[in-house]
DNA sequence: TAAAAATAGTACAGATCTGTACTATTTTTA
DNA sequence: TAAAAATAGTACAGATCTGTACTATTTTTA
């Protein structure tokens, strides 16, 4: 991917999310990734196709540093880190719930690239979760808790703003569960 | 609240939720509505006006849907009856998400009347919650996690559709989650 | 170093958006 | 029934948006 690609790409992410797709208009983009309209539109046809590029862009960015950060670990451990890495992107100065999430809110019905990318990042992520605790008694049940507890945080501190003490209880909630199911 | 605001707010609320509210425009309400923009512009002095308006009514129609289907239940029933009444909007044929963490979404950290429609929003729920478990043991850690269980499927379901089997499992972990604490 | 590719910059067509102005008509109120 | 209020309808100003065309310049490649 060319540098120039690479930077449009990545002032895009930076606008939609901090604001909106529709709102966002392809002039701010260039103006702010210092490209101009051509080389826009040299790699990306349309604006729709960039939304489409930055999602693909961003999940795999996504993934790569989740993984990143769980490194070796194993289990429950590797679970335990995995919910950390979230608790440490909600706190971010610019946290505004997920993307994909919300490129799906704002998208038509019939907007099936959208929606596919979002799906496919989100069954990527409950995947991870179950890999984590396929040895565990009830996997089934507390990977779907596990994995609806996280999403519910995002909307939640998109709305309400970061809150330790919730994250907390969220997370000691998550590891009383498994210990009971294990007991 | 005269005729035509209702039809106008009626008519705004299903668009921005079908779509989203930048991608509506002000003539396309005019249109669905069948009222006049001097009419629009009689009730909501501008469009953020029409949409904080929008939410507000939501909020109104919202509160008194879930008290109306909860009734007089009591306790345990009472919240049994609130998550049901939640999976039955979840199954509707135009269910996309909340349309109160959807406005957050769209709007920017300094649109504060927005987000303070959609926190209080959400502070009810929880709220509403907080009274059905205050005999409970754990009842603080009980309503995070119904809690924000309920808002990640919100989530989920935007983005991967209903599934009932889902649904159906979380309502049991919940009510096993109780189960537990309380014995 | 010559040719090819990438990029910048400008201009603009054509669509769309919000909000206002103004007149005519209909409905409600006193 | 007369006055007041609500509404429709039209037109438009001024801003903004997407996407394209075209030329000039810079960078990369062979």
């Amino acid at each position: 991917m060319s540098k120039s690609a690479t930077k449009i790409l990545n002032t895009a992410e930076k606008l939609f999310y901090e604001n909106n797709f529709v709102g966002v208009g392809v002039d701010l983009i260039r103006d702010e990734s210092g490209c101009s309209k051509t080389t826009m539109y040299t790699y990306f046809k349309n604006k729709n196709q960039l939304v489409k590029s930055v999602l693909e862009a961003r999940d795999e960015k996504f993934r790569q540093s989740l993984l990143s950060y769980v490194a070796d670990a194993k289990g429950r451990e590797a679970l335990n880190k995995l919910i950390d890495w979230h608790l440490l992107w909600f706190q971010e100065d610019n946290f505004k719930g997920c993307l994909f999430v919300r490129a799906v809110a704002e998208s038509h019905y019939s907007d099936q690239d959208i929606i596919g990318v979002s799906k496919a990042h989100k069954i990527w992520i409950r995947n991870l979760i179950t890999g984590y605790l396929q040895s565990d008694p009830k996997a089934n049940s507390l990977v779907e808790m596990i994995y609806t507890l996280i999403e519910g945080l995002i909307s939640r501190f998109l709305v309400e703003g970061y809150d330790a003490k919730i994250a907390e209880n969220i997370k000691n909630s998550i590891n009383q569960m498994i210990d009971i199911y294990n007991s």
